[in-house]
Formats: C-alpha cells, structure tokens, sequence
DNA sequence: GTTTGCTCGGCAAACGTTTTCCGGCTTCGC
DNA sequence: GCGAAGCCGGAAAACGTTTGCCGAGCAAAC
C-alpha cells in the first residue's frame, strides 16, 4: 500500500523539538552532555515521530558498521548452525548484526566472499576457513585489511584464533576404548586439509604412539559423510580385519561406520566414536565429543566487539571439549 | 601489523588516471557511456591502486544496500540451515549479502531482530515467522517500511509469500498408511502456533473426515523435539490404543515416536512419518517429506532481487514437496 | 571587578559514493 | 553553412549522520 513509507531523519527530529540537529543527535546517542530538559524534548520528537538512527549514515561518518562477517564452510553440517546460532544471538544482545556466507567447502567462493564482505565493511571478519591451504593466502590478506578471528579451525598461528583443544578429547577417547577391550584403535579422518580433522589426526597417531609403540597405525581419512564413512569402514576394515575400535572425526562419518559395523556379524565387537555430538549421536547412542559451542561464540563476539581494537588483535584462546559416552564405545 | 590500511577511495583513483570522480565513476560502474580510452585509464588506475568501491557509501546515495535481512526461527531445526544455505548462495551468485537473525522462537525477539535490520536498510525482509499470532502486528509493521516477503511459514496472506504446498504430501502420507494396512492414523503436531504444523494439521483433518467419516480425530500438539514426541506418542497410544499410523509434522518428532514405537512389542507395528527430509529420517530409514528448499531459494532471492520492487510486492508463490517413501510405513 | 575556565548549543565539515546539471564539442541534416 | 541534437567530461549537490570548532553564558577564583 504504501509506495513511499519515507524514514524520518534526524533534521525532522531537530526540526520538531526545535533544537539543532547536532544537539539532537548528541542528546538521542549521550555522545556529550546535553541538558536534560533539552534530551527530553528530543526523546518525545523522536518517539513522536517514531524516528530510529540509520545506520548507513552513521556508518558512514563514524567507519563502523556494527556488523561481523562470518563465513562458514558448510551449513549442512550441523556444527555449524549451532556456532552460527550461539554467535548470533551473542552479537545480537550487544546490538550487533552478522553478515553470513557459506562458501560451500570451496576455498574460491571463500575468497570471494571475503572480499564481499570486506566492500561491505564488517568491523570484523570472524572465520572458520575450508582448507588449511587453499584458503591461507585469502585469510592474511583479509587479516590486512580488517580484524580477522578464526574460529574453530585454525589455519594460520599469527592470525587471531578461537579454538578448541582437539588432543585431550581425542585421548579421552582411545583410553575409553581401550578400557573397553579394544587393542587395535584406527581412525577415519575428514579431508586432511581440514584444520581440526587434521588436528584429530595428529593427536591419535600421538596417542597411538605412546599407548601401542611399535603398532600399525591404522589411520585413513575421506569425505564427511556417511557414505565416506562406510567406505571408509570397509576399506579399514579388509586392509586391517583386526580392528576393534574406531574414533571419527566427525558424528556424519561415524554413522557411516555404525551403519556398516552394525550391520556385519553381531558377534564383531568394534567400538565407535564420532565428533561434535549432534542429533543423530543421540539418537543412535553413538559416543561423542561435545564442542563448547556457546563458549566459542562468547569470546569471539566479547573479542569482536571491543571498541578499541586492541582484545580482538590479540585472542588466542584453546577452549575444552566434553565427551560424551554412550553405548557405541561400551 | 599495518595499524590503518586506508582503504582507497575513488578520489585517488581519479587523481591517479587523471580524471574527474564523476567519470571514474561513471567508468566503473557503466551507468553511463565513457570513452573506451578513458574507461582503460580508470579500470588500470582501480586495479594498481587496488580499489574497491565502499558499499556503505553506495548505500548512503543510492538508497539500497544491496543486502537482505533473513529473519528464522531457530537453526537447531535442521530445515533452517539448508533455507539459509540455500538463500545465500543464490543472493551471492548475485552480489547481494544476507544478514541473519535467529530469533529462538521468542517473538519479542522477533519484533527486534526486525527493527535491527530495519535500522540497516536492508533491501527486503524474508522472514520464516515463529507465531501465527504473535508475530503478526510487527510482520505487518514492517510490511509498511520495506518489502517483506513471508518464507514457508506464512500468517498473513495479505503479505507477500513463498509457501510450500501441505496438503498433498499429508494427503499421500495418509494414503500410503492406508495402503500399508493402516484403519486409524493419528497426528502429532509441533505448537499449532506455528504456521506450516498448523496446515499439516488441518491438511490431516481434512483426509480423515474424507476417508473415515465419523471416526474421531487423533490429533495432538505439542513441542518440536524428540522427547516432546515421544511423550505425546505415549499419550496418543494410551488414549487411542488401536493407533496404528502416526503422521508427524516433523522428523524430529517422528524421532521420538519410532523410539517409543521400537521399544514397544514388536508385534505392534505402527507406521511412522515426519517432515523436511533430514539427516536423521535417512539413517532411521524414516518416510518424510522433502522440502523443495533449492526452489523457495531461487523464488525467493529472484523476487527479492527485482530493482523494481513489483515482483517482491506480488510474489505470491506455492511450491510442491516431495514424498521420500521408506521403511518406516512399509 | 576582572580573568579564567567550564558547560553546552549550533554551524558546518566530513565520511564515499552516485547523479543532476551544465556546457563544450562533434555530428548530422537540410 | 548553420541550427539542432546528441555525446560525454567535470563541478557540485545530495544521501544521514557524527563531531570539531566556535562562542555565549555563567560560575568560580583571585
């Protein structure tokens, strides 16, 4: 209905309670002291005339837009709705927006948006990027331009980060399995070039090292799928048919695994662990580790949003994990 | 490192190629002929100076942002994260950004998450409302500030909106329950409040006073979670213990429906079917309903994306869905 | 009683861009 | 050969806000 609703800007305000518009501005934002018989005359003009301060223009003179990129591999996998969910709400509660991009696992699309974000001037770019290589000429290129925090994967030191330790949960877990009889652990990796698969990766081979020196190590890595995950489990399973255990690095692939080891002779025992424990671990009691996914989101939008740049330059912080035992490693 | 980058402005690009602002703008853009030399001269300038035209500046003259505000309920449901996904890519294949706003089924923080994107000017507002009611003054409200289009869950049919078709996959559900043995089929909903449930809802009553006249309707409503629909199908089946099909408005409540059905006799064989297709319903082998997502994207950011606001002001779309037919009512 | 200093309102500049308007030049038609 | 009509470059205004600066008023200090 109506083709030109018109946004009522500061000059109306001004006008109507007949102040200066500087005067206005300085009473509605308390940037200066402004008599208080004077602030309310400007509220009930502003209220009255059901005025709100646009952005834009403010953005434009103060160089702060009051919004964070956040650029994400992968919506589908459901860590990341839940990252997304805990940043925004974060943001949020402080009065501040989040523009999202999902590059779909691929380093260019990453690139680009990046870029994207960076013409629409985030006060900060927070990112989890896809691939340990692919994406670390984007990411100090971005880091020069704006303040940059990783978050969850880590791909470059010298850049700011928000991270999860991987090695504890990963022992936590062989330990759990060898309690539970296992002698022979392997372990399905995603893509290596993801940061925090890889790190899962590193710290078994670690364990395994220390726990069964002399051993195999009985380690592959694939996609992050189910499929993958039965694939994965087959091709582990004929290279290696003494295998009694095997950590995921991810819920998706576990499920895979449960589905092929479930569905071989009951008699074959073989305990199975995912990561990030979402719906499905749940539902199929598959042991899992839980992502401190709250803490995460509230130091990196505390950091994000510290108006002196100085904490967001500086952030690097290793939060804890949570296993979750079910009856998938009993 | 580098404390202020200084982001180069067209002034310097102008001076750079020895040209006027206007005419660098006018190259870089295209908004209107410039000799070809002079155009080079601008394009050469741009990329050694490593230009990138600031949006927030655009935005301020041009009164578009070349951004939408995208309003869901909560991205825990794993329907949301493959909306978003979906919305995102289509808008960047077109250059135009997506903030986000999850407003965790509370409509207060709905009406603000609202007014917060308002106040950044975002080109249109799409929206997936949490209550039929609730949400309803500040969907209109903003309605009169900027185009607004309603996404799968539609409360104002005066509202622009892009909707998926409920009645034939519930009709269909029911159907293949019938063919299947099925004599009284039962739905469990999520808080009728909530658009899309409430029409699965009605489409269920509808088939049954066709196929079944003058049998009761088993119906219930309740939360959107696995224990929510495992408490109301303990209570459907002891109020109604002849129920031998339960249609679910949602996998995640046919979640806990097959848990309580599995645990039960294994004579009892009960029918079960959820909605949106997820992760879940493939790996318990669960009939649900899959949602054209990739099409309510596409509709959605092509109406959305009109410089003209007229498609996003008559965009009044219904999509149909599709049946994923499993084990679950075999 | 004069000076100093503080408080606070208003003018105007600035943020980076697009676009209206002006005017000089060229081209074309007659 | 002259007028009309384009083409296209540049100056300047405009988008909506915050903020540096000025100066008026007033209190305090000496």
């Amino acid at each position: 209905m109506d083709q030109a609703p018109h946004r009522v800007t500061i000059r109306e305000v001004a006008a109507d309670a007949g102040l200066s518009i500087s005067t206005v501005s300085r009473a509605l934002t308390g940037s200066r002291a402004v008599l208080p018989e004077l602030v309310r005359r400007a509220q009930d003009s502003a209220s009255k005339l059901g005025y709100r301060a646009d952005t834009v223009g403010r953005s434009l003179r103060t160089q702060r837009t009051g919004t964070f990129g956040l650029v994400v591999p992968d919506l589908t996998n459901p860590f990341f709705p839940a990252l997304v969910q805990a940043l925004e709400h974060a943001a949020r509660s402080r009065g501040l927006s989040i523009l999202i991009a999902d590059t779909g696992n691929d380093p260019e699309a990453e690139a680009a948006a990046m870029n994207t974000l960076l013409d629409r001037r985030v006060d900060a770019l927070l990112i989890s990027p896809v691939d340990l290589e692919a994406s670390r000429e984007g990411l100090s290129s971005a880091a020069s331009t704006v303040p940059v925090l990783q978050i969850d994967r880590v791909i470059d030191e010298g850049i700011p980060f928000v991270r999860v330790d991987q090695e504890a949960p990963v022992k936590a877990l062989v330990e759990r399995m060898i309690a539970a009889g296992c002698r022979h652990p392997a372990f399905i990796g995603q893509d290596p070039r993801i940061a925090t698969s890889r790190e899962r990766e590193v710290a078994f081979a670690q364990v395994m090292s220390e726990r069964f020196a002399g051993e195999p190590l009985r380690s592959v890595t694939g996609g992050t799928s189910p499929q993958s995950g039965r694939a994965a489990a087959e091709s582990l399973l004929s290279r290696w048919p003494e295998i009694d255990g095997v950590v995921c690095a991810n819920d998706l692939i576990a499920v895979g695994v449960l589905e092929h080891v479930r569905a071989g002779p009951a008699a074959q025992r073989i305990a199975v662990s995912g990561f990030d424990d979402t719906l499905v671990a749940q539902v199929l009691d598959l042991t899992s580790v839980r992502q401190p996914v709250q803490q995460l989101a509230d130091i990196a939008i505390a950091a994000a949003a510290d108006p002196e740049r100085s904490a967001l330059l500086t952030t690097r912080a290793v939060v804890a994990s949570e296993v979750v035992f079910r009856r998938s490693t009993d």
